[in-house]
DNA sequence: CTCGATGCAAATGCTTTGCAGAAAA
DNA sequence: TTTTCTGCAAAGCATTTGCATCGAG
């Protein structure tokens, strides 16, 4: 379920009790719910995938819980935010050391992270070479997976 | 206005024409005008950018035609929808030939339209290696421009 | 005359917000 | 007790759709 350690996770958590202090905000069984199960998932999970998990374990957790709950992890840099070519808002533990992209399967939807040093040094010069200072990027490839090219 | 040229703008209506008799569509005043409208604005224009410059010509004509008329431009490979980091979708002029990846500026939210072939071929072969035939991709770099820097 | 196209308004799908009651501190 | 949180339902937005009417062929 979760290629997170547990002591990696314990680590987040106190990341999180760190921030919601230093704002004054309050831990609540929501809140504690939402983001266990947000950091012992994988993947690359929507609003509705996470509160179908959350109310296995609370089922009286509303949308706006699980909405308001997410917004805070992005804030204090605990999840990141990426829209696929869907509708819906995908979450992911953010790892604050590297970043990465997505190879996306349009058949299957499975979600493939990348990481690729020549590119990012490609394409920090091109950004360089229009008079930009990059800040952030987004690379997602899109295309058929072995599994389902084969059935 | 546009970096396309009259017969260029000709060649584009003339496809869109060959479309739609080949799918028994029909050929109105408003799909006139949102087509011209398209093929002769430069840029990434959203439905609201459209409709107001398709109301400067013809101020009767609803959005749902602007959406439907986009969509049907799409269709024919006349025009590629984009999503950059805001909540709207953006149009752009399909070139056949070669496809562009974008360079934006967080600050004046200027398009830079980049190209750069080292890049699709690290990212084809970054694909293959995981087992995927390449689609499509996405490519955004987000970052600050010269002007908005220096200011 | 016949269908496809249009314009409006209503419906949708995702996300955000207002508010009264619940629960941390 | 005070103030933040929660859950619900309502509001927001961009986009899509149903439908009566219009107009191209």
């Amino acid at each position: 379920m979760s290629g997170v350690t547990e002591s990696k996770i314990g680590e987040l958590q106190d990341q999180l009790s760190a921030y919601m202090e230093r704002k004054g905000l309050r831990s609540t069984a929501q809140r504690r719910v939402v983001s266990d199960v947000f950091f012992r998932t994988d993947g690359h999970l929507s609003i509705d995938d996470m509160l179908s998990l959350v109310r296995k374990q609370d089922p009286k957790v509303g949308y706006a819980t699980v909405y308001r709950t997410m917004k805070l992890l992005v804030e204090c840099g605990l999840a990141n935010e990426r829209q696929f070519d869907d509708t819906v808002t995908r979450f992911e533990i953010a790892h604050e050391d590297s970043h990465h992209d997505h190879l996306i399967c349009l058949e299957c939807k499975r979600i493939v992270e990348f990481e690729d040093d020549e590119i990012e040094r490609l394409q920090e010069h091109l950004a360089e070479r229009h008079g930009f200072k990059l800040v952030s990027h987004k690379h997602e490839l899109y295309g058929m997976c072995e599994d389902c090219r084969s059935t």
